[in-house]
DNA sequence: GTCTATAAAGTGATAGAC
DNA sequence: GTCTATCACTTTATAGAC
């Protein structure tokens, strides 16, 4: 193996900029609306090159699946570890529980070769339509973490039922996902007043936002704090 | 026209077994997993009846678009209409206006022959993943709609600075949408804990969680209401 | 590892008989 | 309004040469 490259490697190259392209066109066009040949025509590869490399064009998209999904699942974990113990015994506030829930996907948009904007979209839709059918295996790391979280969520909001902390959680999730996926919406819709924040103040605004969501009712009477509700059954 | 249908009226059922066969595997599915001869097939009518009644498989998948996203942008207004009349020079309460702008999903789900399950799970797919490419009348009421509201949520909500405003209703959205396509994920989830209340207490809570968030920091200071978030930087 | 050629099935759409 | 037959394409996937 001398100065030109051999074919194993150039092998991984097709691999790589086929699993570059299927990002790209999935972030753009969803899952459904792009074809095998779109793909290798974007990476500039055979039409037989995603067979050969991936087995299947769902063994492609489970791929592209796994590449984020299971790095954000297992560094949110790592964060909740170090919470936990920086806490010791006592309860991890419910801001840095959210920090620790988010922040993994601003970690692992530099991993890829898409623009925040694109890489987002991307994790917006693998976290939204796709949850039904995603690998087993990442299915189950999903899962493993999002139990354990629920647990420390318990921990800092005692005061809430079991049932009332899940919905409030899947309302917090909701409000995650539909920012990443659809952040130009916004700006369209607004006319552009929603700016453009840094995602550091979009994550600022979301924790905020979350942590007053779940912990409504809880501690004193923020309810009152503005205006007339008066006849309103609730 | 005596006992036995005519065409006319036979081909107003077959259009409307196409649009029932259709709503259901799109919501199912999603709009893209599904092709016109799964919808025929569904029905019980030709390959081309779709075409024939719809123009094109596109025109069909407007169609499912209009027939609820219209009505329920028009009951959103008749209800903000109402509540501003009622409130006077007063602004609206935040609570009476999540109510009105959510509503009318409640009021829709008895004109369709779905199970409610299966029609919010629609109507999460239609504002969630298809907000794209909307047919343009929907697009613009659903942009009428949406700036009324904006007016009433920045009355309601005057210490808010505009980009606040609108993170915080796009926040308030996600958790919306979510909630409507993923009930079931959430049950699957949680093993159970989410129970199955009935709509209105979900309702309910959404709205509770949603006001919250959309009030934080206004008025008093919730923030120091629970426990130690001592060094955290927000 | 890459390529061409081709298979086998599926897609939306339409002309024309009834 | 419905139906059959068929068109023109596109889809994923693979065998086999290089």
């Amino acid at each position: 193996m001398g100065v030109s490259s051999t074919k194993a490697e150039h092998g991984a190259v097709t691999r790589q900029r086929l699993l570059e392209a299927a990002e790209e066109l999935f972030s753009k066009e969803g899952f459904d609306r792009v074809s095998v040949r779109d793909i290798t025509d974007r990476a500039r590869a055979n039409v037989a090159a995603v067979n050969y490399h991936f087995g299947s064009r769902e063994g492609l998209v489970e791929q592209v699946m796994v590449r984020y999904i299971d790095p954000i699942n297992e560094e949110r974990l790592l964060r909740l570890d170090q919470l936990e113990k920086k806490s010791g015994k006592r309860a991890v506030p419910l801001e840095e529980l959210l920090d620790a829930f988010v922040r993994p996907f601003v970690s692992q948009v530099r991993k890829s070769e898409l623009s925040e904007r694109l890489f987002y979209k991307l994790m917006g839709r693998l976290c939204g339509d796709q949850a039904a059918k995603m690998p087993v295996g990442v299915e189950a790391g999903f899962m493993k973490m999002f139990t354990r979280f629920q647990r420390a969520f318990a921990k800092a909001l005692p005061e809430l039922s079991e049932d009332d902390l899940v919905w409030r959680v899947h309302f917090m999730v909701g409000a995650m996902i539909h920012t990443m996926a659809h952040a130009e919406t916004l700006h369209r819709f607004t006319h552009g007043a929603s700016g453009t924040p840094s995602m550091e103040e979009t994550l600022s605004r979301f924790i905020r936002f979350s942590v007053a969501g779940m912990r409504e009712g809880i501690g004193r009477n923020e309810k009152s704090a503005k205006g007339p509700q008066s006849e309103f059954e609730f």
